[in-house]
DNA sequence: TTAAAAACTGGAAGCGCTTCCATTCTGAGT
DNA sequence: ACTCAGAATGGAAGCGCTTCCAGTTTTTAA
């Protein structure tokens, strides 16, 4: 492999030069960037990535730590990092934490010993304190899908409150009023900010909330076919279920089937999130959308813009989601 | 951030100690090392990666090149290969190709610029030839999902054959004769093997194969949906459908229930891969069980113990496909 | 035409570590 | 006490690049 110092001999300069064209530096007359160019295209010259980090202590690596790896959310949101980073020349350096805090803390400090020039941060267990402490460190970091007011500038988030008003609020508009809710852990900030713009729907149609309707969930489908069986038990009618994410809705519609319920005749259905599989379904579920590939997006550009000075886009932090209207509600 | 430097000085030692100790090497005495541990400690001493790759011209890093970054596959593919990685100390660089031959060039370029001690490799776009030529260049790697019998040492794939063999089997011992099929994209190898194995199955049951009940499609749900309403107007009677891909047989599924065909009273259906979204389905699917997790794992043994010489493991190349028997093939 | 400014170029010192080589130390064997 | 392996240590040269500084050349303006 030939290194810088061929190709500044059979160009006929010095070293700084030919760092200078690799570089793109100013202040390099064409003649000399055409020698190099030529010897470099000659020799097939790669630069080495790893001493131009040493020297430069820039290692134009994004560590990115998501708490799972599989799962619909994150193929999606990973794809368009990659993308994206990738093509302003970056990588992105993937872990995850495996939603367990010292599994998270131990793939941050891998990133940031791996010297990635920044991070974008996807975790759950981590608790604020840690990364409020984290964000006086030297490697600047976004975190996703949570709300940290102390750093917000660094926070990219759904609008769950208005994600969950567009839910029950398209339920009542197909005339549901006795509407059940399926909630995820309500520990965890996006479950209560859905639920919160649940029952500002329902109040704002004057229908009273019922707390023998909701049912906490984990998150998980299973969760949300016990929901259905718990809701069902309960004996307190509904003829809708709004659920915290799309997961626990296909449970949700597999515990109707299981009753022998017919979805939406006799049971209508919504989820959160949008994802891919929500078109597999059947009848396919409507659901409130949750436009990952923006957020993602923004994270990287926000990336660009302040560690590496490049793009100068307009930075949103927080996101809007949106009703997908499918075949699982029924117009009542 | 402490160096070595600081670390042999406050320790009283060379910096060939300190990076010895480092190093886990041999001739170090218990007092030295005692010494070099404590300094290290006070000073909250972390080794810089880049240095050591530099010096050592090994940067730990495997680069893993995916055809798609989402979808149910990768995701649990990828996030076995990262664990098992972290665990032993390495990491991943992930990028994805999109499924196009130039852009999964670039990435493979981009990953061996990268200096990556070794790659794991799942791509479909680039050609036998140029993966052949590749293996004779200096970074080692295992090619995932796919056979080429020149460097079939570095290939681990599944016996496609028989999974095709086995769902076909599987619906023939459900008393299906008339048996649909709806492939994938023929110029892919898995396509065709599978194929070959629900043929073989006929064979051995003495059921003629007959053109008019295979559809090819792409391997995305829409073309199920396609691949059944065709099946249909074809008007060659069937009573199961067995499917490439479970994304295929979900669309398959929906095209029937357009056709107020009931699943699986008057058809049934069969996928392959076991996505996790197949328990979502109503019916949950009957499928062919692709172990990737068992492929992830076993891809990263193979570099640990050909790149780095570490772990002694059992190296197999095909893996076994599995029935995977749920509600959506019927009893004839 | 000339001085000053700007553009260009080269030299050399690092970036933080590994590793080869030479030197010193240790202790087993006599 | 005296060798002489072998273990333990230190010195120093890199790994391949960036970047600061100083020096040289070219351009610009008066």
């Amino acid at each position: 492999m030939a290194t810088i110092y061929e190709v500044s001999a059979l160009a006929g300069v010095s070293l700084s030069s030919v760092s200078r064209v690799l570089n793109d530096h100013e202040h390099v007359s064409k003649k000399t960037k055409q020698k190099v160019v030529a010897a470099m295209k000659e020799l097939n010259y790669r630069p080495n990535t790893i001493a131009r980090s040493l020297a430069s202590s820039r290692s134009n690596s994004i560590g990115v730590l998501v708490s799972e790896l599989h799962g619909p959310f994150f193929g999606a949101m990973l794809s368009t990092i990659e993308l994206e980073l990738r093509n302003a020349g970056k990588h992105a350096v993937i872990t995850a934490g495996h939603s367990d805090e010292e599994s998270e803390k131990k793939g941050l400090e891998f990133l940031i010993d791996r010297n990635c020039d920044a991070l974008i941060l996807h975790v759950d267990a981590i608790s604020d304190e840690y990364l409020i402490e984290l964000s006086k460190g030297k490697t600047p970091f976004v975190i996703l899908n949570r709300y940290i007011s102390e750093i917000k500038d660094n926070c990219f988030y759904l609008n769950n409150e208005l994600g969950g008003y567009l839910a029950a609020k398209h339920l009542i508009e197909q005339g549901h009023k006795d509407i059940a809710y399926i909630s995820g852990p309500i520990t965890k900030q996006d479950t209560t900010e859905r639920l919160t713009g649940h029952k500002k729907a329902l109040a704002e149609a004057h229908i009273p909330f019922k707390e023998s309707l909701v049912y906490e969930g984990d998150y998980l489908t299973e969760s949300g076919r016990d929901g259905f069986n718990s809701l069902i038990e309960n004996k307190t009618a509904f003829t809708a279920v709004a659920c915290s994410n799309d997961e626990m809705a296909s449970g949700a519609m597999r515990g109707a089937r299981d009753h022998k319920i017919l979805i939406p005749d006799q049971c209508s259905f919504i989820g959160f999130d949008n994802a891919f599989f929500t078109e597999y379904l059947y009848p396919q579920l409507t659901t409130i959308n949750f436009p990952v590939d923006d957020m993602a997006k923004m994270s990287t550009h926000w990336i660009l813009q302040h560690v590496y000075k490049q793009k100068e886009t307009e930075i949103t932090n927080m996101f809007t989601p949106k009703l997908i209207e499918r075949k699982s509600v029924k117009q009542n």
